[in-house]
DNA sequence: GTGAAAGCGCTAACAC
DNA sequence: GTGTTAGCGCTTTCAC
C-alpha cells in the first residue's frame, strides 16, 4: 500500500457515494450493475453523485469479488503482420460488443515468449484465452506447450486458430484446403497447369494442407505433378518470396503462375519478376492469401484469398464466451474463405 | 460470486502454498515478491510448493492491494495501420522490459469511441496512458475530450504523441519538421524544384508543421510557392492519394516530385502516375513518411523517413514509467527522424 | 525473520 | 427493496 507518489488524492469508491448518498455501498454497487430493481428515487441519487465525481468503479475489485474479469486474453504472433492485425481488431470488436476487454501480447515467433506470455495473461486472469499464429500453427505440436496449455485449460478455455494436439482447445480456422481450391480452379480455368507453389514451410499445418490438396488436385485433372514447382523451403516474408522466385527463375524452371503463400510473399515473388523481365500477368499470374492491403497496393494488384475477418473474429470470440459460460462448442469450426480477383491473374500464354 | 461454471476446481492461493509449508500467507506473499528477506529454508518449501501446484499468484489482487496495477493503457488510433503496429510492439517491448503489462485499445477513429475506451482503461486502473492518434494528432484540441483528459490526469497520468492542448500531458513526438527537411534536402539535392505536397489534412499537427515547414524552405531557396502543388484535402491512405495525384495529373499541373504524407497515400500516387503513363523515378519522384514495409513492397522501392520505432517506443514507456513513479520529467521530447534512401527518388529531369 | 490482522474496492448471499 | 456482512487473493503495517 504505497502513497501514490503521482498528482493522486485517492479515486472516489462506492462507499464514498453511498455515504453521501445515504444508502449503503451494496446499493451503490446494485445501481452500478443494474442486477437488482433499486428504488428510483435512490437510484437517481446515486446515479447523480456517480456523474458529479465522474466515478469509475474499479474493475480490478470488480474482477476479484465475482473471480471473472471479463477479459479475455489474445496470444497472437505478431501485430505487425496485417494478417494478425486485422484478426486482432475483429476479435477486440466483437468482444467489446459481447462486454469484454481483451487483453494482447504479442510473442513474436519465439516459444520463449510465448510461454512467458501464457503465464502473464493467466495471472491476469484472463476468463478465456485465444490464440493465433506461433505453436498452434504448427503441424507437430511442441510438447512442452501442450503440457503448459492444458494445465492452463483445468481453469481457462482456450481457442486457437490452428491445432494443439494433445489437447482439447476449441479450434477455429480457416479452410486452408478450401483456399487452396480457389486459388486452383481460378488458375485452371484460366488454362495454367504449371502452377508454381511459393514460400512458407512445410511443417506449419495450413501450408502443409494446401500442398496435400495441391497435389489431389493436379492428379484430378490428369497434370503430373513436379517437384520442382513447389519452394516450401521459406518463409511468410518478403524476403522469402523473392529468394525463393529468383532460384526458381534462375534454374529456367518454367511455370506460368504461382500461388504464393501469403501477400507479403507475393510482394516479392512479383519483385523477382519484375527484375528477370517478365510482365505479370502477361507472362506469370501471381496470386496469393490473405488479401490484406498489400495486395491493394501492389501494381498489379494482387488476386488473394480473403478471409473474412470479421467473421473469423467473431467466431472466435463467440467461442471463447460459449466456453466461459459453460455452454457446448464444437471442437472444430471453420471459415469460408473467399476468392478476390484483381489484376496479378490473367490467362495463360501456352498450355 | 458465482460458481465456476468451466472446467475449474477452485485456483491455488498464497493460503494454500502456506498451510502446506507450514508458514504464514505473509510469508508465501514475501517470497513471491522477494520484498523481505525470509530464512532460506522456509524460502525453498515456498517455491518447491509453487512449482508443484504451478502456483500463479493472482495479478488482479496484487494490484487491488498496491493500488497499482503495473500496467500501462494504450489507446492507439488503429493497429492495422503499420505505423501504429510498430509503435505498439515498441511500446509493449519497452513497457514488459520495466515490467509492466500493456493494455491496447483501438479507437478508430471515432472520438465517442476514443472516449469510452479512455474511460475502459481507467476503470482497469492502468497507471498510466499512453495515446497515439485520434484527438492527439489535432491542431485545435477537442474540447471535451481535453476535460476528459484532465479529470483522467488527476489520477493517471498521460503521454501522447502530439498534443492536448489545455492538458498538462506529456508529449513525445516525432520532431516533423525536421523530418520534412529530410525529405526537402534529399530532393533539392536531386535538382528539384517543382515539389507537391500531398495527401493529409491541415487540421493536422504534424501535417501542418511540414507546410509550414516546406513554404520557409522554398523561401530560404527563392523557389517560389505554388499553392497548385500543395494537395491537402486528402485523407492519409492510398485512395486518397491515388485521387489527388489524378487530380494534379489531370489539371497538367507541372512538378518533378512528390511527397506523399505517408506509405499509404504514397501507395495511391504510385498507381496514379504509373496509370498516367509516367515513369518513377525518371518522370517524377515519390518520397514519403514512416517508412513501413510499404515502402519496401513497392516497385520501384519508396524513399521514406523512418521513425527509430523502438526508440520511439522506449522514450513513451519510460516518460510513462517516470511519470508513474513521480520523477520529473519534461513536457516535450522528440524523436529524430532518418532518411532512408530508396529508388523512387532520382535527379530532376528538368530545372 | 515471521505471524496476525487490516485493508484494497467491489459483489453477493443473507437477513429483514 | 435494502443494509449488513463476508469474502475475492493479495500486500503490508505492526507486533513480537
Amino acid at each position: 500500500m504505497q502513497p501514490p507518489k503521482n498528482g493522486g488524492n485517492k479515486l472516489i469508491t462506492i462507499y464514498d457515494i453511498a455515504r453521501e448518498a445515504g444508502v449503503s455501498p451494496a446499493t451503490v454497487s446494485r445501481v452500478l450493475t443494474n442486477s437488482v430493481r433499486v428504488r428510483a428515487e435512490k437510484r437517481e441519487k446515486v446515479l447523480k453523485l456517480v456523474e458529479k465525481y465522474n466515478f469509475r468503479p474499479n474493475a480490478l475489485a470488480r474482477s476479484l469479488s465475482d473471480t471473472r474479469s471479463k477479459t479475455i486474453g489474445i496470444l497472437a504472433a505478431d501485430v505487425r503482420n496485417p494478417y494478425y492485425a486485422e484478426l486482432f481488431v475483429a476479435c477486440e470488436q466483437a468482444a467489446r460488443d459481447a462486454g469484454y476487454t481483451v487483453l494482447l501480447a504479442n510473442t513474436l515467433g519465439e516459444i520463449q515468449r510465448e510461454q512467458y506470455l501464457l503465464e502473464k495473461l493467466l495471472e491476469q486472469r484472463v476468463d478465456a484465452l485465444i490464440q493465433f499464429g506461433g505453436s498452434v500453427d504448427a503441424l507437430q505440436s511442441d510438447g512442452d506447450y501442450v503440457e503448459r496449455i492444458n494445465r492452463a485449460m483445468v481453469h481457462t478455455p482456450v481457442v486457437v486458430t490452428g491445432k494443439l494436439e494433445g489437447t482439447d482447445c476449441r479450434m477455429v480456422r480457416i479452410d486452408s484446403t478450401r483456399a487452396l481450391e480457389l486459388l486452383m480452379d481460378h488458375l485452371l480455368g484460366l488454362g495454367h497447369e504449371r502452377i508454381a507453389l511459393v514460400g512458407g514451410r512445410m511443417n506449419v499445418l495450413a501450408t502443409n494442407m494446401k500442398f496435400k490438396r495441391y497435389k489431389e488436385i493436379l492428379e484430378e485433372h490428369k497434370i503430373p505433378y513436379d517437384p520442382a514447382l513447389v519452394a516450401r523451403d521459406g518463409e511468410y516474408n518478403m524476403e522469402s518470396g523473392y529468394q525463393l522466385m529468383n532460384e526458381m527463375l534462375e534454374q529456367k524452371i518454367s511455370f506460368t503462375a504461382v500461388v504464393a503463400v501469403n501477400d507479403f510473399a507475393a510482394a516479392g515473388i512479383m519483385r523477382s519478376i519484375a527484375e528477370h523481365g517478365l510482365r505479370i500477368p502477361e507472362d506469370i499470374s501471381v496470386v496469393s492469401y490473405d488479401n490484406t492491403y498489400i495486395a491493394q497496393v501492389m501494381i498489379p494488384r494482387l488476386t488473394s484469398v480473403d478471409y473474412h475477418y470479421e467473421e473469423f473474429g467473431q467466431k472466435l470470440v463467440d467461442t471463447a464466451i460459449d466456453l466461459i459460460e459453460g455452454r457446448e462448442t464444437t471442437s472444430l469450426q471453420t471459415v469460408t474463405p473467399q476468392l478476390v480477383v484483381r489484376e496479378s491473374s490473367g490467362v495463360a500464354w501456352r498450355k
